[in-house]
RNA sequence: GGAGGAUUGGCUGAGUGGUUUAAAGCGGCGGUCUUGAAAACCGUUGAUGUGAAAGCAUCCGCAGGUUCGAAUCCUGUGUCCUCCGCCA
């Protein structure tokens, strides 16, 4: 039997954006870019008027079918209802048709819009309107030329870009030695930070099938940043948020449970398609890189506490680090596709001269829940829970920050305390 | 990779074409009784779509197909179990 009607999610409330077309529109002109929402609302009505007549149709054929049942248990003639029957359910499969290319189309024009951002966003074009919401420390200062972490590490013998080109291509590393220990060391003191805040650690498959990747909203929008398998439905996973998320499609949860938090490890794999040019040397910018990131399930009405709390969270590991930082709050313009929050947080990075991302915080509100059917209950209510991520942190990028801010004349690296018990010592050199 | 078996509601489990509009039990929730609880008894018990509502429609792993009508028949596929092979 045709299901009826589409159960995957999309993207936005279809009927919010049915019932207020121009104020959806006006929230997303503040991003870049248009969308279709006109043509959301033509579909949406031609598919209910589809529902409606198929629905009568089919209630109909039920009836009938029981009266033929009735009949023949009679032994009675029922060749009149059946050839009647016939020509209806032909009516019904043709409209099924229909409902069926309708509803194609209109997941395809919802798929393709974006979440809503939230009205406190500074609103721009671009990162210059992005909003600098605090600093912790100041930019480190060096009584010696600074050097950058790639000569840093190729001097110290830690890094290796000519074997990563070798025996893969560009924008992978090889890492030896104390180089491989301290990224090590970095993942260890940040899984067990996060712990201790009371995120549960998950280490999940670093492969996803094609229902994840919808889920989470990589697909079907951004294919070409996506590693998939070859002869199988697996991508490589561009971060955790993918499979730690993915957890929970499909389930309703309690309410008490709420709210869920995880941390996770995953090597992440992005195909940075469009970053030719950009951030080539050391770590920046890599196809395959290391992260650990923070997952929250929320609920709506407090998913923006949690929000700064899983900020927090994450700062929490560049405060006891050492490492200069600030956040800031992402503009319309530069909000990520399926989020309605962000904040960026941006660690000191003296070969660069300025604040570079390091983590990005996020409340997708149910843009996520409603794509992945993600659900709780309470007092017998179903609805969408918020998810939220951020990464907790990015670990090749804190390697490099560490690198540059601890530096010293002499091309050594003191190793910051809170390391020193991972590493077991307190110089690189 | 090969062969065989399984897949039904929160759980167990009946159901091989038409009062199954999914039996029964367990669990959950509400009630009776009780000082309170337990037991017993009675009732209730999911999701999605559509609709103002009543209601109607869809959902028996998933996707197609056959039929007037499919949990039930056919095809493909996912997952689990058993055995064989391979392997860290």
């Amino acid at each position: 039997m045709k299901p009826c009607v589409s159960k995957e999610g999309i993207m936005l409330d279809l009927k919010r954006v049915c019932d207020n077309i121009d104020a959806v529109e006006e929230a997303l002109s503040k991003r870049s870019g248009n969308f279709p929402i006109k043509e959301v609302a033509e579909l949406a009505r031609e598919r209910k008027s589809l529902i409606v007549e198929v629905e009568g149709l089919r209630a109909n054929r039920n009836k009938v079918s029981q009266e033929i049942a009735q009949l023949k248990r009679e032994k009675k003639n029922a060749d009149a209802q059946i050839l009647e029957m016939r020509e209806e359910g032909d009516k019904i499969k043709a409209l099924d048709e229909r409902l069926t290319a309708v509803e194609g189309s209109l997941k395809d024009l919802m798929y393709a819009i974006p979440n809503i951002p939230n009205s406190s966003l500074p609103v721009g074009a671009d990162s210059d309107s992005n909003r600098e919401e605090r600093k912790f420390g100041t930019p480190t200062k060096f009584d010696f030329e600074p050097k950058a972490h790639w000569d840093l590490g190729t001097a110290l013998k830690i890094f290796d870009w000519e074997q990563a080109v070798k025996i893969t291509g560009a924008r992978f590393t090889v890492y030896h030695g104390l180089g491989a220990k301290l990224e090590r060391a970095i993942m260890n003191f940040m899984l067990d930070t996060h712990a201790e805040s009371g995120y549960e650690e998950i280490l999940p498959p670093f492969m996803v099938n094609r229902d994840s990747m919808i889920g989470t909203g990589q697909l079907p929008k951004f294919e070409e940043d996506m590693y998939a398998i070859k002869n199988t439905d697996y991508y490589l996973v561009p971060t955790a948020e993918v499979p730690v998320t993915n957890l929970h499609r499909g389930d309703i949860l309690d309410a008490e449970q709420l709210p869920i938090k995880y941390c996770a490890y995953t090597a992440c794999f992005r195909g940075e398609a469009g970053s030719a040019g950009r951030d080539t040397r050391g770590l920046i910018r890599q196809h395959q890189f290391n992260k650990v990131e923070l997952v929250k399930f929320a609920h709506p009405d407090h998913s923006y506490e949690e929000l700064e709390k899983l900020t927090n969270d994450a700062e929490k590991i560049l405060q006891m680090l050492e490492l200069p930082y600030r956040v800031v709050t992402l503009c319309t313009g530069d909000l990520g596709f399926s989020s309605a929050k962000t904040y960026d947080i941006e660690v000191w990075m003296p070969s660069y001269d300025r604040y570079v991302e390091i983590s990005s915080c996020s409340n997708y509100e149910d843009y996520q829940a409603r794509r992945a059917q993600i659900r709780f209950k309470e007092n017998g209510k179903t609805q969408l829970v918020h998810t939220l991520n951020g990464s907790g942190l990015a670990i090749g990028r804190t390697t490099a920050a560490v690198l540059e801010n601890y530096q010293n004349a002499d091309g050594t690296i003191t190793v910051p305390k809170v390391l020193r018990k991972y590493m077991g010592i307190d110089l690189i050199k």
